[in-house]
DNA sequence: GTAATTGCAAAAGATTTGCCCCATT
DNA sequence: AATGGGGCAAATCTTTTGCAATTAC
């Protein structure tokens, strides 16, 4: 198989990634906060690694409905996002034990399952809080 | 508010993604669908009469991880969607009851759930067995 | 008659890709 | 030195939008 080097691009996207704060920054605003570490970097550059990222399992990519660009995210414990079609935000979501437990397989024509993605929809309590 | 018309076009579309065939077509395939049925149909008007359609919750949107374009399916009792990433096929999935009562809202600080989405991501049975 | 909706085509975004050069191994 | 990966810009693909004409009500 193909060799694969450690470039200080790919590096820097995957500390942006994994920083902690849990804000499913687009491949936009990654660029932009990679910028501030190499100025020369390519947005090209940043999508190409965020694919990359994602095919070895660590980065993760999340499609919100009816939101316009992808949103990703690194490695973390299994979660679902909440996303609130008033102000856009993302929030992360605790999922109960035994949903990860669920024999999805025997529902479906399903060989093995890769990934589990939980998109719940709707109105955060700041936006959804009557307005007074 | 603002009336809403009965379009021939709105129809039509509406009639192609009700027809009970579980296709999840993209907004492409449902226009060269209705172009047989109103060959000036223009993709324009697809697109705007599924965001419509969306809208008024007689229409579903399912934005696979990595798909390239929408997917869009009629009124249909809830359900999951799995995706198999080595054919692109989608297949729908049961979902088991307890799931749908899930307390979501005290998980996170979610006001109101308008939809839930579940992607199951894999490889189906016939992409996922050994090739002999 | 009025205004929502269409068709068309252009525009807008988001993401990918070709090509040539540079840097990692 | 070999070649994976980067930078840049053009290309591609999906979806949206402006506008004049049409049509449902």
């Amino acid at each position: 198989m193909k060799k694969t080097r450690n470039t200080r691009q790919r590096a820097v996207i995957l500390t942006i990634l994994n920083k902690g704060n849990h804000c499913h920054p687009t491949a936009e605003a990654i660029y932009r906060e990679a910028q501030k570490i190499m100025p020369n970097i390519s947005l090209g550059t940043v999508y190409r690694n965020l694919n990359f990222l994602r095919e070895q399992g660590l980065v993760r990519e999340i499609r919100s409905n009816s939101a316009s660009s992808s949103r990703f995210e690194g490695e973390q414990p299994p979660h679902a996002h909440f996303h609130c079609t008033r102000c856009n935000s993302v929030h992360d979501v605790p999922l109960p034990g035994n949903f990860l437990s669920f024999r999805w397989e025997e529902q479906a024509p399903i060989s093995s399952i890769s990934c589990l993605d939980l998109h719940i929809v709707g109105a955060c309590v700041e936006c959804g809080a009557p307005v007074v």
